[in-house]
DNA sequence: GCATTTAATTCACTGCTCGAAAAAAGGATT
DNA sequence: AATCCTTTTTTCGAGCAGTGAATTAAATGC
C-alpha cells in the first residue's frame, strides 16, 4: 500500500513512515512500485510500497496422512514452486520424516538456484502432539512419525531456522482469512476425513503450544465405545473420520480395528449411498453428525467459537450430519443464551491450511527482518 | 521493591527508574519506606518503593448463590473494610440486582469517610454468562439476576467505572497465585459446590469475555441424562453439584426437578455417610466424580491444563471422587501421551476468588493511572 | 501556464531511555 | 574519628524513535 495509507493503518506519522520506508527500501526489505488504480486521479500519484519479493524466501512443508506438498515462497507470500507427491503409510518405516522432507527441499533448491540462497525459514503443518521443544511429535497419526527428530536435522542440513506447526491451528488461521467479518470472535475449523481435528482461531492469536490447536477428534464421545486408531475407546473420530463411518455403515463390530487406510473411492461411495437413501449408510452418517455435534456442544463450554467451518472430505457428507449436529448444539445452554455459532462448508481444506502456514511464515521472516535491524542497532554502538 | 531490584525486574535502566519513580511520587502514586531486612547489610541501604495506599480506593463484591461479601481494598491492596451477609435466594425478586448492591456499596462508603472520595472502580465477581457489553449477565444461576443491568447504574451513582468479571476465571487466576512454580503452563481451577464451574487461567492471561472462565458445570455428561438447574439434561452439574449428589443419593429420579438451594450441613452428612461407608451415599459420590471426571478428559483435548485445584465445599469429597477422575483422565489420549496433570485441593474458594479479583481490579487502577498520565500529557501540549 | 489536489519529504523538536560517572549512605577497618 | 569499601541512587550528556508543521513533488483541471 501507499506510505499515506500505511501510516492510517499502522498509526504512525507521515514523516516516520517515511524514515522507516527509506530504511527498509536500503536494506532491500522492501520496494517501490505503482499503484495500479492510480490512472486518472488528481493530485500527486501514490507509490506503493511492497515487500521485495527477493529478499528472502522459504519453504512451506504440508504433510498428510495420504500425501506431501512441499512449497517454495518469496517475502511477498507468492509461490515460486511447488511439488506435490503422494504418501503410503509405510514409507516412513525405513526413511525418517527428516530424510524424506530432504529429498523434496533438495529437489525444490535444486530447481530454483535464484531463490535457494535467500532460503530463511522451512515450516512444516504436522498433526499430533507437539513435544515441549516442538521439534518433533510425541504422537502423530501419521504412521512412523511420532519421536523422530524433524526441525533439528532441518536446521543442521539448511542452517535456517524452522517450526512444526499443528495443522488444526493453521487450518482454523487459514480459515478466518475466509471470514474477515468476524471481527474479534473466536473461530473453529473442523477437519473430517481420516482423521477428526480442529483448530481455533482468536483474532489475537495465542497459538501457543496449548492452545489454539486441540486433539478434538480424541475428545471422548461415548465413554467405552467404538475403538479408535489412537488405541482409546470412544473418541470422536472413532464416529466421525472415514474409516468409523465406514465400520459403521458395513455393521463391522466397533471394537474391531480400526482400517489403516480408506480409499477415498470407498468414502466417496459411501456418501453417494447415503445420499440416495441406503439406510445403513444414512445411519452411519446420523453417527457422525451425532458425535461431532457433541463434541461442538461440549466445546462451546469451553470456547465459544462465533462460527464453525467444516471442511475436509467429510464436508462432501455434511448435509448427512447436519441436522445431528444442529440438534445437539441447540440442547446446549451456551446456544441457548448466546445464539448458535453459523456453521459453513469449505470442502478444500488445503487452502486454508496453506494460507494460515503461510502467514505463520512471513510473520517469522518479519521478526528476523527486525531481529537483524536490532542486532544492526547493537553493532553500531560498539566502534 | 528497590529501585535497583524493580531495575532487573523490569529490564528498565536505573536511570529510568529514577526518572520514573520521582514522578510517580510527586503524583502521589508511589511511596517511599524502608525495605524491612536491611539492618546489618553493607553499602546504601535500598529504599522501598511502594504503592501509595491511599491514592485511590476500590470496591470488591462476591455474589453467590448464598451470600455477598463487599470489600473495600486500598490501592496496595489491603484490606480496608469488609461487609458480609447471606443471601437468601429470593430476595432478589423484589430488589434490582443493582439496588442491592447500592445498599452494601453505601454502607461501606459511610463507613469510611476517609477512603470514600479517592474510590476509583467497583468490581463485581459474578456466576453466569456475560452478555457483550459486559453491563449484565444474560443467564445466571443466581435467582432473578440475568437481564438486569448492574454495571450501568453503578457508573451512574458513583460516577466511577465498574466491571463484572467471572467468577470461574478469577477463581484460576487466584489459584495460580498459589501456585507459583507452574510457569507458563495453563491451570484449571474446578468449583464443587452449589454449582460446578471451572475456570482457565494462563500466564499472558486472555482472560476476554471468549475465554478463561468456562460453562464447564454445563458440559453434557450424559445425553439425555440427569435433569439440570440450568433446565437441560445431562450437564455435569446435575450430576456433580450438591444437589445432583443428594438426588442421587436418596434415589430421586434423575428428571425429578432440582432442589433450589441445599442446606450445607445435607452435604456435609451425605459426606461424611459416603466416608463411613454408606452404599449409596458413596455411589453418587462414584457418578459425580466420574462426571467431572469424563469433563475433565473432554477439556484435556482443548486446552491441556498442567495443573487442576479442586475447591469449593466439594473439595472435602475429593477423596471420594478420586479414583472416577483419574481413571477417566488417564483413559485419554493426551494425557496418555503429555502425562496426567497433578490435581490438589484448596478448601477455601473464596480466598482465590478474592485474590483474583483483587489483581484484576489493581491492573485496573494501574490503567487508570497511565491514562491519567497520557492525559496530562496530551494537555501539556495545548497552550 | 497556473491553480488545485494529493503524496511524500524535510526539519526542528520532544520524550523516553540508556551508560557512565558521580554522589549518597551506610558498615568495616584502623 | 578518619578512611576505605560496598551498594544504592542520582545526575548528566547522548541517542533514538517518533511527531507536527512547513515544504517540496508530481500529477490533473482549466
Amino acid at each position: 500500500m501507499s506510505r499515506t495509507r500505511l501510516a492510517v493503518v499502522t498509526g504512525l506519522s507521515n514523516a516516520s513512515i517515511t524514515a522507516i520506508g527509506s530504511e527498509l527500501i536500503a536494506q532491500g526489505v522492501l520496494a517501490e512500485g505503482n499503484i495500479a488504480d492510480s490512472a486518472g486521479a488528481r493530485g500527486r500519484p501514490a507509490v506503493e510500497l511492497s515487500f521485495n519479493r527477493r529478499a528472502r524466501h522459504a519453504a512451506i512443508i504440508e504433510i498428510d496422512v495420504t500425501r506431501v506438498r512441499c512449497s517454495l515462497v518469496d517475502y511477498a507470500g507468492t509461490l515460486v514452486d511447488r511439488i506435490e507427491s503422494p504418501m503410503a503409510p509405510e514409507v516412513l518405516a525405513d526413511t525418517p520424516p527428516a530424510m524424506f522432507l530432504f529429498e523434496r527441499i533438495d529437489q525444490l533448491l535444486r530447481r530454483n538456484p535464484a531463490e535457494a540462497p535467500s532460503l530463511q525459514h522451512i515450516a512444516v503443518s504436522v498433526q499430533g502432539i507437539l513435544d515441549r521443544s516442538g521439534d518433533s511429535l510425541k504422537w502423530s497419526p501419521i504412521a512412523h512419525m511420532s519421536g523422530q527428530s524433524i526441525v533439528e536435522p532441518i536446521r543442521q542440513r539448511y542452517g535456517v531456522a524452522s517450526t512444526l506447526v499443528k495443522r488444526g491451528g493453521l487450518l482454523a488461521d487459514g480459515a478466518r482469512l475466509l471470514y474477515p467479518d468476524l471481527g474479534d470472535q473466536p473461530l473453529a475449523a473442523v477437519f473430517v476425513g481420516s482423521t477428526v481435528a480442529m483448530g481455533l482461531s482468536f483474532p489475537d492469536r495465542l497459538a501457543g503450544p496449548d492452545f489454539g490447536a486441540t486433539e478434538f477428534g480424541h475428545m471422548n464421545h461415548i465413554p467405552g465405545g467404538a475403538l479408535c486408531r489412537c488405541g482409546q475407546k470412544g473418541c470422536i473420530e472413532a464416529y466421525a473420520a472415514d474409516y468409523g463411518v465406514l465400520r459403521t455403515a458395513y455393521a463391522v463390530p466397533e471394537h474391531s480395528p480400526p482400517a489403516p487406510k480408506v480409499p477415498p473411492a470407498a468414502y466417496d461411495e459411501l456418501v453417494h449411498l447415503a445420499q440416495t437413501g441406503r439406510r445403513t449408510s444414512m445411519h452411519a452418517f446420523n453417527l457422525a453428525g451425532r458425535a461431532i455435534g457433541f463434541g461442538l456442544s461440549r466445546l462451546m463450554t469451553i470456547a465459544a467459537p462465533a462460527h464453525i467451518v467444516i471442511t475436509g472430505p467429510g464436508a462432501s457428507a455434511f448435509a448427512l450430519m447436519r441436522s445431528e449436529i444442529e440438534t445437539a448444539l441447540r440442547d446446549s445452554l451456551v446456544c441457548r443464551i448466546n445464539g448458535q455459532p453459523t456453521i459453513t462448508v469449505h470442502h478444500d481444506e488445503r487452502e486454508p491450511i496453506f494460507q494460515g502456514l503461510l502467514a505463520s511464515v512471513l510473520g517469522v521472516l518479519d521478526t528476523s527482518v527486525s531481529a537483524l535491524h536490532n542486532a544492526d542497532a547493537a553493532l553500531s554502538g560498539v566502534p
